[in-house]
RNA sequence: GGGCUCGUAGCUCAGCUGGAUAGAGCACCUCCCUUCUAAGGAGGCGGUCAUAGGUUCGAAUCCUAUCGGGCUCACCA
């Protein structure tokens, strides 16, 4: 039983002995440090039940505690809070039954529990990832880590936007002015050269426009006839008619991007379990959508198109079939949502990553999904994250202000190259093993300086102010880890050791530093109710800092006695290891030394 | 205009289901490498928690209104 719980039902049963009345819970909290003491009870909520002083009560309460709980040592009540001291054999008994173990934090994985799929990337097909891209990635393949470590089986999957005019406008203008240009012949990333047509065809789009406009029309009727567009308009016709030549266009420019979106995800250390081709689920779509149809889900206007009214729900009519019959945006999703549910039937919620410009989509998709029935809707949770953005406002492509992901990584190695060439800490290393580490630690940088914050809240990223790796990062925290392990190379580690009250009198250090590690599965659990991968990173920053403070106030080799040392040696060790687990979950790579 | 969301130190962010004097990092100022890696540690400076009400023994946290930023209300995806 954990010291909570125990110590809940010692102040339950301390309360109806002394005062003959019965309270439903019990309010702790950590001890504030400037107090003695290292869980505190909060009397006040008591009071409600049991009149009296506060102090009163504290002292009564805490003076029960001491005589018939083992663990609690001491006690003493300021104001209304009852601070309890924990002996140290009750931290070092949790010590010597976690120090072993490799996976600490992490639970199994439960098979009757339902697994859960989480989505993430799902990019355009027509440009480059940038760093929005970049959070949408570390979120997704964060979350998924984290569910997956508080006990769940997880799907990692996305979406493929592989139909729609945007990929025909790349085509087109590859068409027209790409002399058969290849990735192998220009040496560019697939991603990268069709990005590059987009943006022609976006060029050439503006100067006809411009072209119509001095011919005397309006602006409108302009975007509306350019002849580019009109020509673009007609790819897709032929694409949808599965005209040969076009279809083998658009696959081989497709495999073109993704070929080179796969080279970025390897580099960011992401990967997918199954992909979903919005080509092969949007006709599911529509065979629910007649469904639904039929049931009186949807209904039919006059012209033809279908819709939802939500208007009970205090949304809007949603559009979920053209007039033509075509499918939208919304028709794609229910068909995708559905087909996932068909393919895993383990799967018992999902979880999609996807930016809040999307929060009305996405509640409405869910409540359309309720409405046809499907019993696991309400388990369908949006990962809502804020935009990236730059001092300048949004990144705009056509500005050219975008935050590219593969030249920010590069950047970012860099960086860490030239820190550490100036720090001069790597003797015998070659350089394959100089560049790997430099990698190692940009990528530190870049996925903690994401990660740490609530993905809620909108990132502001400033190209000219690089990012940090002092105080709050994370080659602060990769540092810690490497300092451990240089410890860990000079003394040997008799693992089977245990420890007791007997030889070891807790340094202050070293008993906060058993605490934090101790908080580390409830950190797990909460981060993965909460979707919130900045949970994990803000413990392990704690982590470190208490293990930094103890570091330089406390000699671990030289301590004054053998067992003291071997003590100390394992405590480093076990918080170097829930480092390791913690960064796991954020998709970040500890080094050995840095 | 309706809906959603955010507003905490000069800057970037923590602050769990309401609890003790609101915490870190960066920047600025002091100290600490003949001791286990100074990408570190110890300390200082810096706050009307956007504003005004309300609920409560107790509010940065919950409720209402106002102000400010973002997003969204497409037969685009």
């Amino acid at each position: 039983m954990s010291l909570q719980l125990t110590l809940t039902a010692q102040v339950k049963k301390a309360v109806t002995l002394i005062y003959n009345e019965k309270i439903k819970s019990v309010e702790f909290q950590a001890t504030r440090k400037e107090f003695a003491g290292d869980i505190t009870v909060v009397v006040f909520p008591m009071l409600r039940v049991v009149k009296g002083n506060p102090m009163q009560i504290g002292e009564q309460i805490g003076t029960y505690l001491v005589s018939n709980v083992n663990e609690v040592k001491a006690f003493n009540v300021v104001k209304g809070f009852l601070n309890i001291e924990i002996n140290d054999n009750y931290y070092l008994s949790f010590f010597n039954a976690i120090k072993n173990n490799v996976t600490y934090g992490y639970k199994e994985i439960t098979e009757n529990d339902k697994a859960v799929m989480v989505e993430y990337s799902s990019p355009n097909t027509n440009k480059p990832l940038h760093l929005g891209h970049i959070r949408n990635n570390l979120l997704g393949y964060s979350v998924a880590e984290i569910i997956k470590a508080s006990g769940k089986k997880v799907y990692k999957t996305q979406i493929i936007n592989d139909r729609g005019i945007h990929i025909c406008k790349s085509m087109l203008a590859w068409k027209r002015f790409g002399n058969s240009e290849t990735p192998e012949s220009s040496s560019l990333k697939g991603d990268k050269l069709v990005g590059n047509y987009y943006v022609k065809f976006d060029q050439e789009y503006k100067k006809e426009i411009a072209a119509l406009i001095k011919q005397g029309k309006t602006e409108d009727e302009a975007k509306k006839q350019a002849p580019i567009l009109l020509e673009a308009q007609d790819l897709l016709l032929k694409w949808e008619d599965g005209d040969k030549d076009t279809v083998a266009l658009w696959k081989k420019m497709n495999q073109w991007v993704y070929d080179g979106f796969e080279l970025t995800y390897k580099n960011l250390g992401v990967d997918f379990d199954s992909l979903y081709y919005e080509s092969e689920t949007y006709l599911l779509g529509k065979e629910f959508i007649a469904e639904g149809l039929k049931n009186g889900t949807f209904y039919k206007k006059e012209d033809g198109s279908v819709w939802c009214d939500l208007t009970p729900d205090g949304l809007d009519e949603k559009i979920v079939l053209r007039a033509d019959g075509t499918a939208v945006y919304m028709t794609q999703d229910i068909g995708t949502a559905i087909q996932r549910a068909k393919d895993y039937p383990d799967v018992g919620g999902m979880v999609y990553t996807v930016g809040n410009e999307q929060d009305y989509h996405f509640q409405v998709l869910f409540l359309i999904i309720k409405k046809l029935g499907f019993d696991w809707a309400k388990n369908l949770f949006h990962l809502s994250y804020g935009m990236v953005d730059l001092p300048s406002g949004k990144m705009k492509s056509r500005e050219g202000t975008v935050v590219d992901a593969d030249e920010l990584i590069t950047d970012m190695t860099k960086t860490a190259g030239e820190i550490s060439e100036e720090l001069g800490k790597l003797e015998g290393y070659n350089d394959n093993e100089k560049q790997k580490l430099y990698k190692t630690i940009g990528l530190g940088a870049l996925k903690y300086y994401i990660l740490k914050v609530d993905p809620r809240k909108r990132i502001l990223f400033d190209p000219k102010e690089s990012i940090d790796f002092q105080g709050n990062t994370g080659p602060f925290i990769q540092y810690t880890y490497a300092r451990i392990q240089s410890i860990l190379r000079k003394a040997e580690v008799d693992t089977s050791v245990t420890f007791s009250e007997v030889d070891i009198v807790l340094h202050e250090k070293e008993k906060e530093l058993l605490k934090q590690i101790q908080l580390f599965p409830e950190v797990i659990e909460n981060a993965a109710t909460h979707h919130s991968p900045a949970l994990v990173a803000n413990y392990t920053y704690d982590l470190v800092k208490e293990f930094n403070s103890f570091y330089q106030n406390v000699s671990i080799l030289g301590a004054d006695t053998e067992i003291k040392k071997t003590f100390r040696v394992q405590l480093s060790k076990t918080v170097a290891n829930t480092i390791k687990n913690a960064f796991l979950l954020l998709g970040i790579i500890v080094p050995e030394r840095m």
